[in-house]
DNA sequence: CTGAATCCTTTCCGATACTG
DNA sequence: CAGTATCGGAAAGGATTCAG
């Protein structure tokens, strides 16, 4: 673990240095598509459309600036090919995969512990 | 695994489906503070000014909003000391110390390929 | 078909003032 | 000390229009 180099002098965690790395996972997946994209794209390449089909709900500008913000990150390709009309397809990366990966653990928790979550909601509103 | 009860009937997931806990989850964490909260009470409880000095740049309005939506979601407990001054103390429940082993393994790839993120970055900016 | 550009609404959140 | 209430700026994102 890393967690020697984040310790302040009294011992305590530097709560920044620790979540930054996390901070900056997190920002990456956290808007509202991108998480929605990466799943689409998991069982393979897509076109443009056929994304924004499958991804519903995704504006044309918003499913386009996400694209471009996991293109810049490395996460997909982006390929056009020269046709009239154009087609564009897009595939997830090897680094693509892996964050796929890595959310997948996160939906195994989510999976096994949101009626957790959903009880503990509905004590908390009852109870006010 | 879950993902045979989420595929369509052309045999493709259901992207929506798929994503939604694991949304759920993300949403959870993805503002703004939640994480930082999460790792300053990894080391143990902690009164309200001392999280507010550990979670620097915090404002008190919105420390305050993410310590009740993580305890409305059962992630942590409140107790309030019958004192003058009041004293309140924050407690991770054992929901909130799961939680934060999930997001561990978001920091363990985090660590691992930020750079690589980096780097393509840099790639795809100079590129253009 | 893919995408850029603009407008406009909604949401987030920081600053500030006030209270038991 | 630990909140609550309110206001306004900034940012996110949807709808629409135009273009290669």
């Amino acid at each position: 673990m890393v967690t020697n180099e984040v310790r302040s002098l009294d011992g305590r965690f530097n709560v920044m240095a620790l979540a930054c790395p996390t901070r900056a996972v997190i920002d990456r997946i956290g808007d509202k598509w991108t998480l929605l994209v990466l799943y689409a794209l998991g069982s393979g390449r897509l076109r443009f459309s056929q994304l924004r089909a499958q991804v519903q709900g995704v504006s044309q500008k918003m499913l386009t600036q996400t694209l471009r913000g996991m293109e810049r990150d490395g996460l997909l390709s982006r390929t056009v090919h020269a046709e009239v009309p154009p087609r564009v397809e897009y595939e997830l990366t090897e680094l693509g995969r892996g964050l796929q990966e890595v959310v997948a653990g996160i939906r195994l928790w989510a999976y096994g512990h949101m009626d957790e979550i959903d009880e503990a909601r509905e004590r908390y509103d009852t109870k006010i």
